[in-house]
DNA sequence: TTAAATCCTATTAATTTGGTAGGAAATATA
DNA sequence: TATATTTCCTACCAAATTAATAGGATTTAA
């Protein structure tokens, strides 16, 4: 399960991608539209923007904005951040390997390779799965209600 | 990723798998062969059982058996049992549904497409990783080393 | 000057995780 | 019957993580 923290982050991208004419966004009204805590989410979008995913424009009329193309912004990413690895196991994450320490020997650990397997193909899916790719399947779910 | 209990569980279940002419198999000797804390171990089997995935025999040379032929018991069932929900969010999930509460759409939400595609295709590749599964996996591992 | 925004630091309550402790009861064998 | 070896049962616990909240300082546009 993905922590609330990168739900909300996810979704907090998507919302300001959605108003690309009107950033930048300001976090009391992506609160209130998406139902989400407001100081929460104040701290979210602050490390997205130590991720240089965002950017903020201070003062009256400010707020945040996509520091990246929505196309390049995508969910693998946003997950890392927030829950670090995406696989299973520890022993088959690409981005924050360890050795399962109880582990006999890895090379042949079958459950190992199952884990690779599923890792694989999500990792594969979060990628595809950019800011504008969602907003595109967002169109199409409401075209067809 | 899986929590501890969910990987001892999947292992100790290969393990006592791969012993079907020495069953029982003692908490001990899991406990020694696969690096598990003995104690936590047992806690883990007492949940097996509850749950009918393993059989107990009592008093000296008793142990743990599979309860159900070891093609029946898949990856799937186990980490359900001990981590709930499979899915990434739970609104995708199968076994463990829940609103998001934030969410202002369901049916039109793209990150929940995402969720549910990847759902479908982990669930499908946990059910075929049965004990069964995972020992020829193991055997294939070995030859090709 | 003021309203509205981000920025910054600190705190916290509840839950989950990953165990440990200690012994009771059951059973096979000598 | 005594003993060794097992499961079974109850209770406890420390550390980490999660999901926030509190309160105000700073910045900027109008």
């Amino acid at each position: 399960m993905l922590s609330k923290k990168s739900k909300y982050a996810i979704k907090a991208l998507v919302h300001i991608a959605s108003k690309l004419e009107e950033q930048p966004v300001s976090v009391r009204s992506i609160a209130t539209e998406e139902n989400i805590p407001l100081k929460f989410l104040e701290s979210i979008l602050a490390e997205l923007k130590n991720a240089r995913i965002l950017r903020s424009t201070k003062g009256k009329y400010g707020g945040y904005s996509l520091n990246k193309s929505p196309d390049e912004i995508h969910m693998a990413e946003v997950m890392r951040l927030f829950d670090g690895a995406i696989a299973l196991l520890p022993c088959v994450s690409e981005n924050f390997y360890e050795r399962c320490e109880e582990c006999v020997d890895e090379l042949t650990c079958g459950i190992r390779q199952v884990a690779m397997e599923i890792r694989k193909h999500t990792v594969a899916q979060l990628h595809t799965a950019t800011l504008t790719n969602i907003l595109q399947r967002e169109e199409r779910l409401r075209e067809n209600k």
